[in-house]
DNA sequence: CGCAGTGTTGAAGCATATCAACTTGGGTGG
DNA sequence: CCACCCAAGTTGATATGCTTCAACACTGCG
């Protein structure tokens, strides 16, 4: 049932049968959310931490003015919220982009990961490292990329992330976001982000239609997006 | 010595006398940086994490173009690669803006805090998951937030940085950026810097001038930027 | 004194937002 | 099963934001 979990820890190093047992035998609960219910709201002071089985989730905050900035994207294998566990207070929330189906850790227990668990504590640790690290890229595609670029950098991310948890089939993998749901994503208008993906479209690069993206050429595409996939951590280490 | 750090981690939870000086014991080394020297290379694989006794730091990744985004600024007691102990290698350089005084931790070391301090790790995670709630914050800033905006959402977030770690005298603290490195964190044009800052001055919200930032009025300064302190997570509770 | 880094300015052009309208497609009730 | 409806996607026009280029002013320092 944690399986992409799995996949996703094992991306980055050896996880022995006792750690794997422990993380199966911790879920105290599973749930289920329904599009735009949120996983997790804002200030609230869960008392468990969530893990995306199923689904697209994303982090978000909104303004006085009522715009919404997206500022991560979830998916299968995401602890949503792992930083709620030593961060106590939610200071953003987590809405469903599509149906999800989630897994609920007590704080109690993992907690008790890093008490005896000191290993399997460096890789969830990791998890919320890489999540710090998929930030700053986006933070340099914001700043210093142009739109097209930077949303094909998020196409190139979004590949290999869900890859790792064998969500891709081919050069294809569902992609369930609206337009106006990735605008909020880069920061800018609807209207701008359907003319970028036009413009975008012209180059062959991918499809993206009925929900589900077509990469048609990587190698281009990654050359094109100035992708370089080391910030995501994806070798065997010991850590 | 490393008192910086310290009240860092005191503002979140209480620390032991043990705590202290297991972090105290594991300085191997000081080194000093001058201005523009790189602290830390990007793609290199650091055997040790870098402490920030004194300056300021920033971390950045630079496109193939040139130009420079800056993701994240490092003050006093910020740890500014604990995450290459599980990260290992390092996806973004780190400058030094002003000349720096660090403190060497080894990983060996880290790990071992991981092995036999569990209270203490997760304090130590809990400075790398503030770091992302940061970079979630400046996210927000370059996407949804105007420039002044921002601007002065990122000086509300010095000044109370700075205040933590006792870097503040008044309502004033020592902010030495150039225009041009503001423009690479904001992601901006030097000029378009320029020229938000001097429709900011109007606001009489804070006066910038010989490196030191002066806040006039922070009620007024913290609504105008829409600044909630709660990301930076001031709270001390048991983590 | 002169030089280099930093800050400031104005003009011109490109990028992006906003507004308003229209099209398309899938889902639902009559 | 069709008609309708609503959400999503698309389009063009206009206004504002932001970048670029080029010039000049200021300051600290050799």
């Amino acid at each position: 049932m944690i399986e992409s979990l799995l996949l996703k820890l094992e991306s980055h190093d050896v996880v022995s049968e006792d750690e794997k047992s422990v993380l199966r035998s911790l879920i105290t609960q599973q749930k289920h959310f329904s599009v735009d219910e949120d996983l997790v709201t804002e200030g609230s002071r869960p008392s468990y931490s969530t893990l995306l089985l199923e689904g697209f989730a994303a982090r978000y905050k909104v303004l006085e003015d009522g715009s919404r900035q997206i500022t991560s994207l979830q998916v299968s294998g995401d602890f949503v919220d792992l930083h709620a566990f030593p961060l106590k207070i939610m200071d953003h929330g987590i809405v469903a982009l599509t149906p999800c189906r989630v897994a609920l850790f007590d704080h109690k227990d993992i907690n008790l990961i890093t008490e005896k668990f000191p290993h399997l504590t460096r890789l969830l640790w990791l998890q919320t490292l890489i999540d710090g690290a998929i930030h700053r890229e986006w933070i340099v595609g914001m700043g210093r990329r142009s739109k097209k670029t930077h949303l094909s950098h998020l196409i190139c991310e979004l590949y290999v992330r869900l890859q790792v948890v064998g969500q891709t089939s081919g050069g294809s993998f569902n992609f369930p976001l609206t337009q106006s749901e990735l605008a909020d994503v880069m920061g800018i208008s609807i209207v701008h982000l359907n003319k970028s993906l036009q413009m975008l479209r012209q180059e062959n690069l991918f499809t993206w239609a009925s929900k589900a993206v077509n990469i048609l050429d990587w190698e281009r595409l990654a050359e094109y997006a100035d992708f370089n996939p080391l910030y995501l951590n994806l070798s065997i280490e010991a850590r």
